[in-house]
DNA sequence: AAAAATCTTGAACGATTGTTCAACTGGAAT
DNA sequence: ATTCCAGTTGAACAATCGTTCAAGATTTTT
């Protein structure tokens, strides 16, 4: 079932954001596939299919599923990753810690959440979120490439808006901030359905407004009488002596 | 399809680890796997080998693949929902609001964070966190049957803390608490590798005092002056008349 | 003891997986 | 005009998928 494939010719242009070239469709089509079905489920003939191109153009182009995997990443990180950057430059400009605190959330979670207003820039944001829950991304090891760099930026920034904070308060004041922005690129339809419709996580505007303004307060207002037993990180990144 | 019928004997035995009857054995084996490759990366035959039975036990005791995994959550989910219920409960005594909430949040929070003690709920909260971050989850519908129900009571218990909050600032509370609990289950390695192995996240009581030191803290103190333009949800749960 | 119900086993089924490959296309370089 | 080669195509590969099944083994009921 299933073995014809439609092609279209000159004629035909509708539909499609013009007739690009094959390889771009491709990898169009692999953003749609793997956001769906993440890494292992998705399958080399449904992207094919979604692409209209034969199965054989993926393997020459990308070489294997994994290399076409691997190319989503590296057309997107970069443009989050630069946008993370510039928001931490401008964050260092900020004397007052409780306000230069918000500036890094917002280079954290900004660029994640203007990612959704494009389809393709959502579907990324999936993307990156099943890989972030998925244990056999190690194997991968896409984060350790892409997204490692500047989350230690980030880590960094935080540790030097409090220099008396531990490393472990520092770590996990990112990893609090880290997941609840995670959950809002994962979030398809259940925070809809559990408001009975009322809130809408397409809005990414409205949505960054409540992340920021609670983590913010989160970080600037913790009780530290329990976590601060833990020697201090003092304003300098990875002075743990790892890379 | 689904020809096969699950009999409970009268052998009904205390579990046991070791030279465990074939059904528990294949269930346990299936969260291992379940929770590394996720519900499609999954095979049955993996599941059979790891559980050192044939692979045709699998669907006689369990009917299908689904049906497996489903058996996981109907075997799991409850004691963290009753643990829930009952930490939710206790909150409702405490007067203070500012008090109150912090038990809300443990409530979420310290159930799933003690499952980590074992190494069988360590692998359900990956589980979990896997489901979540799925879009085809939907099909199944496992989250909607397991977990909507206290997910529903969480975000009433939140409203009650904070009247005037609006619909939108109580929901998007609840994903902040649930994403930042979330990662938590999640990672694996990545906060010991960014922190040079000074993290542990295996240390679920201290990961739990500095998630909710931050949640708690987040919610008390978050700046609504941007976020409480819409209606307030005035203490009830589900005022938007769907379920 | 015989009969019935339950559990176990490994082979087998058709469908689908990622990848390879020889044949083919069309336009640029020689 | 001929060579050349990146691009394209669909068939084919071995491996693996979830599931089924007839047969044997074990236990329970009669």
């Amino acid at each position: 079932m299933m073995g014809a494939i439609i092609r279209m010719n000159a004629s035909d242009d509708t539909g499609t954001p013009a007739q690009a070239p094959a390889r771009a469709r491709i990898l169009d089509a692999a953003e749609v596939v793997f956001a769906r079905h993440g890494y292992d489920a998705a399958t080399t003939r449904r992207i094919a299919e979604t692409a209209e191109v034969p199965v054989g153009l993926v393997n020459y182009h990308f070489g294997s599923k994994l290399g076409l995997y691997r190319a989503i990443f590296e057309l997107r990180a970069p443009t989050v990753m630069d946008q993370r950057a510039a928001g931490l430059a401008m964050a260092r400009s900020e004397p007052d810690p409780d306000r230069r605190i918000e500036l890094v959330i917002k280079a954290l979670i900004l660029p994640m959440f203007g990612l959704r207003a494009s389809p393709s820039g959502l579907r990324f944001g999936q993307i990156m979120s099943r890989e972030l829950s998925d244990p056999s991304s190690d194997e991968r090891g896409i984060f350790a490439e892409f997204f490692d760099p500047v989350a230690r930026m980030m880590i960094g920034a935080i540790g030097e808006c409090y220099p008396d904070w531990s490393v472990a308060e520092v770590h996990w004041a990112y990893q609090a901030m880290l997941g609840a922005m995670m959950i809002v690129m994962t979030d398809a339809g259940r925070i809809a359905r559990l408001s009975g419709g009322v809130v809408a996580p397409e809005d990414h505007e409205i949505a960054a407004r409540h992340i920021v303004a609670i983590l913010a307060a989160g970080l600037r207002h913790r009780d530290r009488s329990l976590t601060k037993d833990t020697p201090a990180m003092g304003g300098k990144p990875n002075e743990t002596g790892d890379i």
